[in-house]
DNA sequence: AACTATTTATAAGA
DNA sequence: TTCTTATAAATAGTT
């Protein structure tokens, strides 16, 4: 894959040879991620370049859980016998072990935390994101609940108070029409065409009382109460 | 490489995945076997299937020595020779504090991965909850700017909405009084008061036509449109 | 399993 | 190291 064939041989030349091991090495961690992932298969992989630096993959960052399902598997008996002779050596063993696996799920809840995500590579950003997001998915649900319930709310308002202004704008150019064409001696007739505020439909209760100032200011202060706290200010992007 | 895109995620289909797991192992064991040979690597590979049936690579076939060497540098590597030093009357206590710890985190764990639930409290959910969304703060900060946004444009409306609402009510209760006490010759003066909607303050442009129906439902469908699509419907929970 | 159309990986070169 | 590019390889969908 590349503009040569490639004998497989080991590269003699160290700077080729360390450069081909960079992107093979890389290369080849994805397709063990990728495996895993497509397959829903199990995957260790450990890598020691030549100058002894190691580099690894392991399904679920699991390695530990692996590597002994692979002993289990396999060769049971050798280390599992190894491990009783050294009565002493087979508690380090295991606390080591044990030891590995809380750091290993530490560092794991660390980046559930969202916390020291600099290591993490982009997919595995993106495959921690899609966790949260699937585990946040009833709590969410809830909360989504709560403010789409709220938008209604404040939709239907929306719209009860642009009918009510429109009905007030069109009592306001009837007055007008009825001033301007009307003799004065026709007042009387004005007030039973229905002006007086009282008279007007009333969508909202609180909003049958519009002609008093402070009965609008108290509308309006309800309406802001329909949100709750957590969708005001910054809490919402708690 | 093939015909089709590959999105990273568990192929459904148990046919497909089997095949495609068979096609893939045997690239990636071949892939490990070529970055080990070409770049003096010692690689060791291990892959179950779902099955649970092993499949394995390992340079010079020496899986357990490449483990050893692993699990020398990886413990190494989290400072476990300290713990080496310690008594042994520690050990046991340490074990036993170590295997709790385990315990703990991986339940945890499962909580953060939304499984689990039933056992947790209320509070404890919420807690969880929190974290959750704290971890997740970037991603949702966009989708909860946007709500919010369209939240506050809502109420902005609702506010205009009220104080012009107010100001025709108002303007009703002038023209009312205009009426009843002005004699029909003063018809001049009450336009000058301002009771043309056009002169009354207008803190939407849309609204400043409120004198006509049109105007006024156009208006309306635009506060709709205020909000996006995701925010509708049963999208919100997305 | 064999066959391609395509996508990926990557060797070289910059 | 990183990017670009030409080309080799891998492989998804088909037969």
């Amino acid at each position: 894959m590349g503009r040569g064939r490639v004998q497989l041989k080991r590269i003699e030349n160290k700077i080729n040879r360390q450069v081909t091991f960079s992107k093979r090495r890389s290369g080849l961690l994805k397709k063990a991620h990728e495996i895993s992932v497509l397959c829903d298969a199990e995957v260790a992989l450990i890598v020691f370049s030549t100058k002894g630096k190691l580099f690894e993959y392991s399904t679920d960052s699991c390695m530990e859980k692996i590597l002994e399902r692979y002993e289990r598997y396999s060769y049971a008996e050798r280390r599992l016998i190894a491990n009783d002779n050294q009565s002493n050596g087979n508690w380090s063993l295991e606390h080591a072990k044990l030891k590995a696996r809380v750091e290993v799920l530490q560092k794991n809840h660390r980046h559930f935390m969202g916390e020291d995500l600099d290591s993490l590579a982009l997919k595995e950003l993106q495959n921690i994101e899609q966790q949260l997001d699937s585990a946040l998915k009833q709590i969410r649900a809830r909360k989504n609940q709560l403010m789409h319930e709220s938008i209604s709310e404040l939709q239907k308002k929306d719209k009860a108070l642009q009918e009510q202004n429109n009905m007030l704008a069109k009592k306001i150019k009837e007055k007008e029409k009825a001033q301007a064409q009307n003799p004065p001696s026709e007042q009387q007739q004005e007030y039973s065409h229905g002006v007086s505020p009282l008279l007007l439909p009333q969508p909202f209760p609180s909003l049958a009382m519009t002609t008093r100032d402070k009965d609008v200011a108290a509308n309006y202060d309800r309406s802001a109460a329909l949100l709750p706290p957590w969708m005001l200010g910054h809490h919402l992007g708690d």
